[in-house]
DNA sequence: TCCATTGATGTCAGTTACTGTCATGACCGT
DNA sequence: ACGGTCATGACAGTAACTGACATCAATGGA
């Protein structure tokens, strides 16, 4: 590993969201930031699969983190208490806010990115429901714990994005579900 | 409208959904699709924007009369019931089943496809969301209806397709709801 | 010390999704 | 008959990827 210019896997994702920040993700070529990055094109699409991919490194391992907090919950936690904890616990694997803000300003700025952005949730949705169903949650309650801690995330996550102040990622994902069993117990 | 050959976009769709799904998505060539239906390649991008697009006909439309009917609902029906009954009504509008049931099989086997419909399926939750608003419902509520909403009408969607009775989709959603009431209010 | 191996990279040719531009030819109203 | 309109064809071009092969520094053993 590394035996040529060091992290070239590091400095294509920071030049490729630099790029896609200054001109528009479709308005970056992948030779562009691969220049950046002082590699070719080819390099660039041996370590991402495509032009998106290079934005959501990571999203795998997250994945894994919520699984695995979700098998270690003990049996008494309800479904979705062990969803939202599993969620906050992995929310300090993410990069710090300033990252994070730039990140999400590229991908709302174009469709193609939502939609890898939503498949990546789905998936994870799709993990939740797998790691339910092993602690003999049923399949129905199971999806629907995933759905809402997805949901709970992005609401989440948003708030995190878009607040001033310092509050921490996990806070604003705590206070989203608490919002959210406010509202469904007053209905 | 229509001084050439009759119907080129529905050629397009049928040809476009028999190809994919008789070869797969990614082994078949914009150039095929538009042979088979008698047209150029330049054509088939005339009619749609990209290769996958030509799969998703429609769901714009499906997005206004879903819109038009929560907007029509009693104001004394509940946000969640008015996103039911809308997404019911709309129900009728959805091609037969066979048809459903390929196009289903043909996007489940590729992620891209699984990508664009995903986009679709957020796209109307926000045009929910804005017509909930204008019946005065709070944003966090309406987001909370419109996702249900969605969720509901997609497990519908699924029971329905799966299904061999010849039981109507419109009655499939309603079940899912049933089936969703009765867990939240287990809860 | 030398040499074979390994692994990340460069090079290059090829496919395919899409786009811009102009030409064509049937249809329409006058 | 004639000019305009409009769907289409023809054609060239860009850029996202992919596969095959070459290169070359580091590594490890003879």
């Amino acid at each position: 590993m590394g035996r040529w210019a060091p992290d070239a896997r590091g400095r294509l994702i920071r030049s490729a969201l630099e790029l896609y920040a200054e001109r528009g993700f479709e308005q970056t070529t992948a030779l562009e930031v691969a220049e950046r990055a002082g590699v070719t094109e080819r390099t660039f699409f041996r370590y991402f699969s495509d032009k998106r991919e290079v934005l959501f490194e990571g999203s795998r391992n997250l994945q894994d983190v919520i699984v695995t907090a979700i098998a270690a919950a003990p049996s008494s936690t309800g479904s979705i208490d062990a969803v939202a904890t599993a969620i906050e616990s992995a929310a300090s694997l993410l990069p710090n806010r300033e990252y994070s803000r730039q990140r999400a300003a590229v991908i709302a700025a174009n469709p193609s990115l939502q939609e890898r952005e939503l498949l990546k949730l789905a998936t994870l949705a799709g993990a939740m429901v797998e790691a339910l169903h092993r602690r003999g949650v049923a399949k129905l309650a199971a999806g629907l714990a995933a759905e809402t801690g997805v949901t709970v995330f992005k609401i989440g996550f948003e708030t995190w994005i878009g607040d001033e102040s310092t509050q921490e990622l996990a806070q604003c994902i705590r206070e989203a579900l608490d919002q959210l069993k406010n509202l469904t117990a007053g209905a």
